[in-house]
DNA sequence: ATTCCTAATGATCGATCGATAAATATGCGC
DNA sequence: GCGCATATTTATCGATCGATCATTAGGAAT
Protein backbone atom coordinates (compact mmCIF):
# COMPACT_ATOMS: atom_id res chain seq x y z
CA UNK A 1 0.00 0.00 0.00
CA UNK A 2 2.93 2.32 0.35
CA UNK A 3 3.56 1.79 -3.28
CA UNK A 4 -0.37 3.42 -4.01
CA UNK A 5 1.43 6.58 -1.58
CA UNK A 6 4.05 6.81 -3.60
CA UNK A 7 1.66 6.93 -6.80
CA UNK A 8 -0.43 9.81 -5.21
CA UNK A 9 3.13 12.23 -4.59
CA UNK A 10 4.60 11.17 -7.98
CA UNK A 11 1.01 12.64 -9.06
CA UNK A 12 0.57 15.21 -6.85
CA UNK A 13 4.03 16.28 -8.24
CA UNK A 14 2.84 16.11 -11.41
CA UNK A 15 -0.04 18.32 -11.46
CA UNK A 16 2.01 20.94 -10.13
CA UNK A 17 5.30 20.16 -12.50
CA UNK A 18 2.99 20.19 -15.60
CA UNK A 19 0.83 23.20 -14.17
CA UNK A 20 3.92 25.13 -14.76
CA UNK A 21 6.03 23.60 -17.10
CA UNK A 22 3.17 22.82 -19.88
CA UNK A 23 2.70 19.15 -21.09
CA UNK A 24 5.00 19.31 -23.29
CA UNK A 25 7.64 19.15 -21.20
CA UNK A 26 9.92 16.01 -20.43
CA UNK A 27 9.45 13.56 -17.93
CA UNK A 28 12.96 13.93 -17.14
CA UNK A 29 12.17 17.12 -16.07
CA UNK A 30 9.56 15.91 -13.83
CA UNK A 31 11.55 13.35 -12.49
CA UNK A 32 14.28 15.18 -11.33
CA UNK A 33 11.94 17.71 -9.76
CA UNK A 34 10.82 14.53 -7.97
CA UNK A 35 14.42 13.56 -7.10
CA UNK A 36 14.39 10.27 -9.20
CA UNK A 37 15.38 9.14 -12.31
CA UNK A 38 13.27 9.35 -15.37
CA UNK A 39 12.65 5.35 -16.14
CA UNK A 40 11.09 5.10 -12.19
CA UNK A 41 7.75 7.03 -13.48
CA UNK A 42 7.58 4.42 -15.62
CA UNK A 43 6.80 1.87 -12.83
CA UNK A 44 4.00 3.57 -11.78
CA UNK A 45 2.42 4.91 -15.26
CA UNK A 46 2.47 3.41 -18.43
CA UNK A 47 3.55 6.46 -20.30
CA UNK A 48 3.40 10.02 -20.61
CA UNK A 49 -0.31 10.10 -22.01
CA UNK A 50 -1.63 8.61 -19.08
CA UNK A 51 0.09 9.74 -16.52
CA UNK A 52 -1.52 13.02 -18.24
CA UNK A 53 -4.80 11.65 -18.08
CA UNK A 54 -4.37 10.84 -14.62
CA UNK A 55 -3.66 14.54 -13.95
CA UNK A 56 -6.79 15.92 -15.83
CA UNK A 57 -8.72 13.66 -13.44
CA UNK A 58 -7.31 14.70 -10.33
CA UNK A 59 -8.31 18.40 -11.21
CA UNK A 60 -11.09 18.08 -12.88
CA UNK A 61 -13.33 15.26 -11.77
CA UNK A 62 -12.05 15.32 -8.12
CA UNK A 63 -11.78 18.60 -7.07
CA UNK A 64 -15.82 19.07 -8.13
CA UNK A 65 -17.51 19.54 -5.13
CA UNK A 66 -20.74 17.83 -5.01
CA UNK A 67 -22.20 20.37 -2.55
CA UNK A 68 -21.95 23.64 -5.07
CA UNK A 69 -25.24 21.87 -6.46
CA UNK A 70 -26.99 22.30 -2.89
CA UNK A 71 -26.30 25.55 -2.69
CA UNK A 72 -27.54 27.23 -5.39
CA UNK A 73 -30.84 25.28 -5.04
CA UNK A 74 -31.56 25.70 -1.35
CA UNK A 75 -34.62 27.72 -1.66
CA UNK A 76 -35.22 28.95 1.85
CA UNK A 77 -32.79 31.56 1.20
CA UNK A 78 -32.20 34.31 -1.32
CA UNK A 79 -30.85 33.45 -4.48
CA UNK A 80 -27.92 36.51 -4.02
CA UNK A 81 -26.74 35.11 -0.84
CA UNK A 82 -26.31 31.79 -2.71
CA UNK A 83 -24.59 32.77 -5.88
CA UNK A 84 -22.63 34.64 -3.51
CA UNK A 85 -21.92 31.97 -1.20
CA UNK A 86 -21.71 29.40 -4.69
CA UNK A 87 -18.87 31.60 -6.41
CA UNK A 88 -16.75 32.35 -3.13
CA UNK A 89 -16.74 28.28 -2.80
CA UNK A 90 -16.29 27.48 -6.38
CA UNK A 91 -13.86 30.27 -6.70
CA UNK A 92 -11.79 28.55 -3.76
CA UNK A 93 -10.99 25.79 -6.10
CA UNK A 94 -10.75 27.34 -8.90
CA UNK A 95 -8.73 30.13 -8.60
CA UNK A 96 -5.67 28.62 -7.93
CA UNK A 97 -2.83 28.65 -10.40
CA UNK A 98 -1.86 24.60 -11.04
CA UNK A 99 -6.15 24.72 -11.96
CA UNK A 100 -6.32 27.78 -14.31
CA UNK A 101 -2.71 26.56 -16.07
CA UNK A 102 -3.83 22.94 -16.16
CA UNK A 103 -7.16 23.85 -17.71
CA UNK A 104 -5.67 26.57 -20.40
CA UNK A 105 -3.21 24.13 -21.06
CA UNK A 106 -5.84 20.99 -21.74
CA UNK A 107 -7.72 23.17 -24.05
CA UNK A 108 -5.04 23.64 -26.33
CA UNK A 109 -3.68 20.27 -26.82
CA UNK A 110 -7.08 18.78 -26.95
CA UNK A 111 -10.50 20.67 -26.82
CA UNK A 112 -12.54 17.88 -25.54
CA UNK A 113 -11.57 17.93 -21.82
CA UNK A 114 -12.67 21.17 -21.16
CA UNK A 115 -15.77 21.15 -23.21
CA UNK A 116 -16.76 18.12 -21.23
CA UNK A 117 -15.78 20.58 -18.35
CA UNK A 118 -18.03 23.56 -20.11
CA UNK A 119 -21.01 21.11 -20.39
CA UNK A 120 -20.65 20.58 -16.25
CA UNK A 121 -20.79 24.30 -15.64
CA UNK A 122 -23.38 24.55 -17.60
CA UNK A 123 -25.74 21.75 -16.26
CA UNK A 124 -24.78 21.74 -13.06
CA UNK A 125 -24.00 25.59 -12.70
CA UNK A 126 -25.62 28.28 -14.97
CA UNK A 127 -28.83 26.40 -15.10
CA UNK A 128 -29.72 25.72 -12.01
CA UNK A 129 -29.28 29.03 -11.30
CA UNK A 130 -31.68 30.66 -14.41
CA UNK A 131 -33.80 27.99 -13.48
CA UNK A 132 -34.26 29.61 -9.61
CA UNK A 133 -34.28 32.68 -10.81
CA UNK A 134 -37.14 31.45 -13.20
CA UNK A 135 -38.78 30.49 -9.79
CA UNK A 136 -38.20 33.27 -8.22
CA UNK A 137 -39.76 35.42 -11.08
CA UNK A 138 -43.01 33.43 -10.56
CA UNK A 139 -42.51 30.92 -14.00
CA UNK A 140 -43.98 27.99 -14.27
CA UNK A 141 -41.44 27.21 -16.87
CA UNK A 142 -38.16 27.13 -15.25
CA UNK A 143 -35.93 26.07 -18.45
CA UNK A 144 -33.85 28.95 -19.65
CA UNK A 145 -33.66 30.07 -22.52
CA UNK A 146 -30.44 29.95 -25.01
CA UNK A 147 -30.02 33.50 -24.55
CA UNK A 148 -30.56 33.50 -20.84
CA UNK A 149 -28.24 30.79 -20.43
CA UNK A 150 -25.26 32.68 -22.75
CA UNK A 151 -26.48 36.10 -19.80
CA UNK A 152 -24.94 33.68 -17.40
CA UNK A 153 -22.20 32.79 -19.34
CA UNK A 154 -21.33 36.05 -19.21
CA UNK A 155 -21.05 36.64 -15.90
CA UNK A 156 -19.65 33.43 -15.05
CA UNK A 157 -16.74 34.24 -17.73
CA UNK A 158 -16.34 37.59 -16.47
CA UNK A 159 -15.20 36.02 -12.69
CA UNK A 160 -13.20 33.26 -14.56
CA UNK A 161 -11.62 35.98 -16.67
CA UNK A 162 -10.83 37.59 -13.11
CA UNK A 163 -8.81 34.64 -12.01
CA UNK A 164 -7.01 34.51 -14.92
CA UNK A 165 -6.47 38.04 -14.61
CA UNK A 166 -4.92 37.96 -11.26
CA UNK A 167 -3.25 34.19 -11.18
CA UNK A 168 -1.64 33.85 -14.61
CA UNK A 169 -0.66 37.22 -15.56
CA UNK A 170 -0.87 39.02 -12.47
CA UNK A 171 -2.31 41.97 -13.70
CA UNK A 172 -5.63 42.74 -11.57
CA UNK A 173 -5.03 46.05 -9.72
CA UNK A 174 -7.84 45.15 -6.89
CA UNK A 175 -7.13 42.15 -4.69
CA UNK A 176 -10.45 42.09 -3.52
CA UNK A 177 -12.43 38.57 -4.57
CA UNK A 178 -15.80 39.16 -3.11
CA UNK A 179 -15.94 42.61 -4.96
CA UNK A 180 -15.79 41.02 -8.12
CA UNK A 181 -17.99 38.52 -7.22
CA UNK A 182 -20.60 40.79 -6.02
CA UNK A 183 -20.41 43.24 -8.19
CA UNK A 184 -20.86 40.33 -11.57
CA UNK A 185 -23.27 38.84 -9.45
CA UNK A 186 -25.20 42.27 -8.98
CA UNK A 187 -24.36 42.97 -12.84
CA UNK A 188 -26.07 40.00 -13.75
CA UNK A 189 -29.37 40.34 -11.66
CA UNK A 190 -30.21 43.47 -12.39
CA UNK A 191 -30.23 42.51 -16.30
CA UNK A 192 -31.27 38.63 -16.36
CA UNK A 193 -34.60 40.02 -16.26
CA UNK A 194 -34.52 41.99 -19.48
CA UNK A 195 -32.69 39.17 -20.95
CA UNK A 196 -36.02 37.02 -20.15
CA UNK A 197 -38.51 39.67 -21.75
CA UNK A 198 -37.12 40.95 -24.66
CA UNK A 199 -36.49 37.19 -25.81
CA UNK A 200 -39.92 36.03 -25.65
CA UNK A 201 -40.58 32.50 -26.75
CA UNK B 1 11.50 43.12 -53.02
CA UNK B 2 10.06 39.63 -54.25
CA UNK B 3 12.14 38.22 -50.66
CA UNK B 4 10.11 40.16 -48.42
CA UNK B 5 6.97 38.55 -50.18
CA UNK B 6 8.51 35.48 -49.45
CA UNK B 7 9.02 36.53 -46.13
CA UNK B 8 5.80 37.60 -45.33
CA UNK B 9 4.32 34.35 -46.60
CA UNK B 10 6.09 32.44 -44.47
CA UNK B 11 4.94 34.61 -41.36
CA UNK B 12 1.07 34.59 -42.35
CA UNK B 13 1.50 30.58 -42.66
CA UNK B 14 3.46 30.44 -39.61
CA UNK B 15 0.94 32.04 -37.69
CA UNK B 16 -1.75 29.99 -38.81
CA UNK B 17 0.60 27.13 -38.32
CA UNK B 18 1.54 27.93 -34.56
CA UNK B 19 -1.79 29.10 -33.36
CA UNK B 20 -2.89 25.54 -35.01
CA UNK B 21 0.05 23.44 -33.26
CA UNK B 22 1.40 25.76 -30.48
CA UNK B 23 4.76 27.27 -30.27
CA UNK B 24 6.34 23.94 -29.61
CA UNK B 25 5.72 22.18 -32.57
CA UNK B 26 8.81 21.41 -34.79
CA UNK B 27 9.96 24.06 -37.47
CA UNK B 28 10.04 20.91 -39.46
CA UNK B 29 6.52 20.76 -39.82
CA UNK B 30 5.98 24.23 -40.50
CA UNK B 31 8.41 23.82 -43.33
CA UNK B 32 6.37 20.46 -44.49
CA UNK B 33 3.33 22.46 -44.84
CA UNK B 34 5.01 25.57 -46.69
CA UNK B 35 6.33 23.21 -49.32
CA UNK B 36 9.79 24.06 -48.63
CA UNK B 37 13.01 22.14 -46.66
CA UNK B 38 13.38 23.54 -42.98
CA UNK B 39 16.73 24.64 -43.31
CA UNK B 40 15.22 27.40 -45.73
CA UNK B 41 13.61 29.19 -42.66
CA UNK B 42 16.81 30.21 -41.30
CA UNK B 43 17.79 32.05 -44.29
CA UNK B 44 14.37 34.66 -43.32
CA UNK B 45 14.33 34.18 -39.85
CA UNK B 46 17.55 33.80 -37.42
CA UNK B 47 15.84 31.39 -35.51
CA UNK B 48 12.75 30.08 -34.01
CA UNK B 49 12.60 32.54 -30.94
CA UNK B 50 12.86 35.16 -33.20
CA UNK B 51 10.33 33.83 -36.25
CA UNK B 52 7.69 33.50 -32.63
CA UNK B 53 8.60 37.06 -31.90
CA UNK B 54 7.17 37.96 -35.30
CA UNK B 55 4.27 36.23 -34.99
CA UNK B 56 3.23 38.04 -31.33
CA UNK B 57 4.16 41.35 -33.15
CA UNK B 58 2.43 40.72 -36.48
CA UNK B 59 -0.70 39.51 -34.75
CA UNK B 60 -1.06 41.62 -31.24
CA UNK B 61 0.76 44.66 -32.83
CA UNK B 62 0.01 45.30 -35.98
CA UNK B 63 -3.74 44.09 -35.60
CA UNK B 64 -4.65 47.14 -33.18
CA UNK B 65 -6.93 49.62 -35.24
CA UNK B 66 -5.65 53.18 -34.06
CA UNK B 67 -9.90 53.87 -34.89
CA UNK B 68 -10.69 52.48 -31.82
CA UNK B 69 -9.96 55.33 -29.61
CA UNK B 70 -11.34 57.39 -31.61
CA UNK B 71 -15.10 55.76 -31.84
CA UNK B 72 -15.07 55.49 -27.73
CA UNK B 73 -14.48 59.05 -27.64
CA UNK B 74 -16.60 60.51 -29.96
CA UNK B 75 -18.88 62.73 -27.88
CA UNK B 76 -21.18 63.51 -30.14
CA UNK B 77 -22.69 59.78 -29.77
CA UNK B 78 -24.35 57.68 -26.61
CA UNK B 79 -21.89 55.89 -25.10
CA UNK B 80 -24.23 53.11 -25.44
CA UNK B 81 -23.66 53.45 -29.28
CA UNK B 82 -19.99 54.23 -29.35
CA UNK B 83 -19.09 51.04 -26.83
CA UNK B 84 -21.17 48.55 -29.16
CA UNK B 85 -19.84 50.16 -32.49
CA UNK B 86 -16.17 49.54 -30.46
CA UNK B 87 -16.99 46.20 -29.31
CA UNK B 88 -18.31 44.95 -32.76
CA UNK B 89 -15.60 46.31 -34.61
CA UNK B 90 -12.46 44.63 -31.82
CA UNK B 91 -14.47 41.56 -31.43
CA UNK B 92 -14.19 41.66 -35.54
CA UNK B 93 -10.25 41.54 -35.34
CA UNK B 94 -10.29 39.25 -31.92
CA UNK B 95 -12.63 36.80 -32.59
CA UNK B 96 -10.76 34.60 -34.62
CA UNK B 97 -9.19 31.22 -34.04
CA UNK B 98 -5.94 32.38 -35.05
CA UNK B 99 -5.93 35.57 -32.61
CA UNK B 100 -7.59 33.33 -29.60
CA UNK B 101 -5.18 30.64 -29.80
CA UNK B 102 -2.11 32.81 -30.66
CA UNK B 103 -2.92 34.94 -27.32
CA UNK B 104 -3.46 31.24 -25.25
CA UNK B 105 -0.49 29.89 -26.34
CA UNK B 106 1.57 32.35 -25.46
CA UNK B 107 0.37 33.42 -22.31
CA UNK B 108 1.19 29.80 -21.26
CA UNK B 109 5.12 30.23 -22.27
CA UNK B 110 5.73 33.29 -20.71
CA UNK B 111 3.40 35.89 -19.66
CA UNK B 112 5.59 38.84 -20.82
CA UNK B 113 3.74 39.54 -24.08
CA UNK B 114 0.16 39.27 -22.69
CA UNK B 115 0.67 41.01 -20.20
CA UNK B 116 1.72 43.96 -22.01
CA UNK B 117 -1.85 43.24 -24.41
CA UNK B 118 -3.66 43.79 -20.74
CA UNK B 119 -2.45 46.80 -20.38
CA UNK B 120 -2.93 48.72 -23.42
CA UNK B 121 -6.38 47.19 -22.99
CA UNK B 122 -6.87 48.83 -20.09
CA UNK B 123 -4.99 52.03 -20.52
CA UNK B 124 -6.79 52.12 -24.29
CA UNK B 125 -9.83 50.47 -23.95
CA UNK B 126 -11.28 50.05 -20.67
CA UNK B 127 -10.35 53.58 -19.26
CA UNK B 128 -11.16 55.72 -21.47
CA UNK B 129 -14.51 53.93 -21.55
CA UNK B 130 -14.86 54.66 -17.87
CA UNK B 131 -13.64 58.43 -17.99
CA UNK B 132 -16.25 58.78 -20.73
CA UNK B 133 -18.93 57.43 -18.06
CA UNK B 134 -17.78 59.81 -15.58
CA UNK B 135 -17.82 63.00 -18.06
CA UNK B 136 -21.61 61.45 -18.66
CA UNK B 137 -22.19 61.56 -15.20
CA UNK B 138 -21.30 64.95 -14.28
CA UNK B 139 -18.60 64.00 -12.54
CA UNK B 140 -15.34 66.69 -12.20
CA UNK B 141 -12.82 63.85 -11.90
CA UNK B 142 -12.30 61.43 -14.95
CA UNK B 143 -9.97 59.75 -13.52
CA UNK B 144 -11.60 56.28 -12.92
CA UNK B 145 -11.01 54.58 -9.62
CA UNK B 146 -9.55 50.78 -9.71
CA UNK B 147 -12.95 48.98 -8.29
CA UNK B 148 -14.45 50.82 -11.82
CA UNK B 149 -11.41 49.85 -13.80
CA UNK B 150 -12.12 46.08 -12.48
CA UNK B 151 -15.77 46.14 -13.04
CA UNK B 152 -14.83 47.26 -16.76
CA UNK B 153 -12.61 44.27 -17.02
CA UNK B 154 -15.86 42.07 -15.71
CA UNK B 155 -17.57 43.02 -18.70
CA UNK B 156 -14.75 42.64 -21.25
CA UNK B 157 -13.77 39.17 -19.80
CA UNK B 158 -17.36 38.21 -20.12
CA UNK B 159 -17.15 39.10 -23.87
CA UNK B 160 -13.71 37.61 -24.46
CA UNK B 161 -14.70 34.55 -22.98
CA UNK B 162 -17.52 34.34 -25.11
CA UNK B 163 -14.87 34.48 -28.09
CA UNK B 164 -13.17 31.45 -26.31
CA UNK B 165 -16.15 29.56 -26.01
CA UNK B 166 -17.18 30.08 -29.61
CA UNK B 167 -13.75 30.01 -31.20
CA UNK B 168 -11.53 27.78 -29.01
CA UNK B 169 -14.36 25.08 -27.62
CA UNK B 170 -16.70 25.61 -30.00
CA UNK B 171 -19.48 25.27 -27.13
CA UNK B 172 -21.64 28.56 -27.24
CA UNK B 173 -25.25 27.75 -28.04
CA UNK B 174 -25.99 31.16 -29.63
CA UNK B 175 -24.42 32.55 -32.28
CA UNK B 176 -25.61 36.03 -32.21
CA UNK B 177 -22.18 37.98 -31.28
CA UNK B 178 -24.46 41.21 -30.93
CA UNK B 179 -26.60 40.37 -28.55
CA UNK B 180 -23.88 39.21 -26.44
CA UNK B 181 -22.24 42.20 -26.51
CA UNK B 182 -25.11 44.34 -26.13
CA UNK B 183 -26.14 42.15 -23.16
CA UNK B 184 -23.32 42.37 -21.87
CA UNK B 185 -23.00 46.57 -22.20
CA UNK B 186 -26.38 46.76 -20.59
CA UNK B 187 -25.28 44.89 -18.08
CA UNK B 188 -22.27 46.89 -17.06
CA UNK B 189 -23.79 50.32 -18.08
CA UNK B 190 -26.69 49.11 -15.30
CA UNK B 191 -24.52 48.76 -12.99
CA UNK B 192 -21.62 51.03 -13.04
CA UNK B 193 -23.10 53.96 -10.99
CA UNK B 194 -23.66 51.59 -8.01
CA UNK B 195 -20.13 50.56 -8.36
CA UNK B 196 -19.13 54.18 -8.12
CA UNK B 197 -21.72 54.80 -5.49
CA UNK B 198 -20.46 52.45 -3.04
CA UNK B 199 -16.80 53.02 -3.30
CA UNK B 200 -16.53 56.71 -2.84
CA UNK B 201 -12.75 58.28 -2.47
C1' DA C 1 29.55 32.97 -72.40
C1' DT C 2 31.00 34.37 -67.95
C1' DT C 3 30.32 36.31 -63.53
C1' DC C 4 27.81 36.84 -59.44
C1' DC C 5 24.22 37.00 -56.15
C1' DT C 6 20.19 34.79 -54.20
C1' DA C 7 17.15 30.92 -53.27
C1' DA C 8 16.88 26.41 -52.03
C1' DT C 9 18.40 21.70 -50.99
C1' DG C 10 20.46 17.49 -48.73
C1' DA C 11 23.42 15.92 -45.24
C1' DT C 12 24.50 16.17 -40.74
C1' DC C 13 25.60 17.92 -36.01
C1' DG C 14 24.86 17.72 -30.85
C1' DA C 15 21.04 17.63 -27.75
C1' DT C 16 16.94 15.86 -26.08
C1' DC C 17 12.75 13.22 -26.35
C1' DG C 18 9.74 8.85 -24.68
C1' DA C 19 10.45 4.33 -23.72
C1' DT C 20 12.73 -0.32 -22.67
C1' DA C 21 15.85 -3.83 -20.65
C1' DA C 22 19.17 -5.21 -17.57
C1' DA C 23 21.56 -4.56 -13.32
C1' DT C 24 21.51 -3.17 -8.56
C1' DA C 25 19.74 -1.66 -4.08
C1' DT C 26 16.39 -2.28 -0.40
C1' DG C 27 13.52 -4.33 2.91
C1' DC C 28 11.07 -8.18 4.94
C1' DG C 29 9.80 -13.09 6.19
C1' DC C 30 11.93 -17.03 7.69
C1' DG D 1 22.04 -14.54 7.39
C1' DC D 2 19.54 -16.27 3.33
C1' DG D 3 15.96 -15.92 -0.24
C1' DC D 4 12.89 -13.27 -2.67
C1' DA D 5 9.87 -9.67 -4.19
C1' DT D 6 9.80 -4.89 -4.75
C1' DA D 7 11.93 -0.38 -5.62
C1' DT D 8 15.28 2.13 -8.04
C1' DT D 9 19.16 3.07 -10.98
C1' DT D 10 22.20 2.59 -14.98
C1' DA D 11 22.67 2.05 -19.70
C1' DT D 12 20.73 2.43 -23.96
C1' DC D 13 17.54 2.58 -27.91
C1' DG D 14 15.33 4.88 -32.04
C1' DA D 15 13.16 9.17 -33.14
C1' DT D 16 13.09 13.91 -33.41
C1' DC D 17 14.49 18.51 -32.16
C1' DG D 18 16.86 23.33 -33.62
C1' DA D 19 20.57 24.65 -36.09
C1' DT D 20 24.64 24.73 -39.40
C1' DC D 21 27.25 23.07 -43.13
C1' DA D 22 28.63 22.70 -48.07
C1' DT D 23 26.53 22.43 -52.32
C1' DT D 24 23.51 23.26 -56.25
C1' DA D 25 19.92 25.55 -59.23
C1' DG D 26 18.41 29.81 -61.48
C1' DG D 27 18.40 34.16 -63.28
C1' DA D 28 20.14 39.05 -64.11
C1' DA D 29 23.97 41.88 -65.37
C1' DT D 30 28.04 42.53 -67.89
Amino acid sequence: MASEERREEFLSKAIEFFAQEGFESSTRDLARRLGVTQPLLYRYFPSKNDLIAEVYDAVYVKRWQDGWSSILTDRSRPVRDRLMEFYMAYTDVVFHNHWMRIFLFSGLKGVDINRRYLKLVRARILEPILSELRFDAGLEDLTPSDEEVEFAWIMHGGIFYYGVRTLIYEVSILNDKAFIIETAIDSFLGQIGHVRANVTR
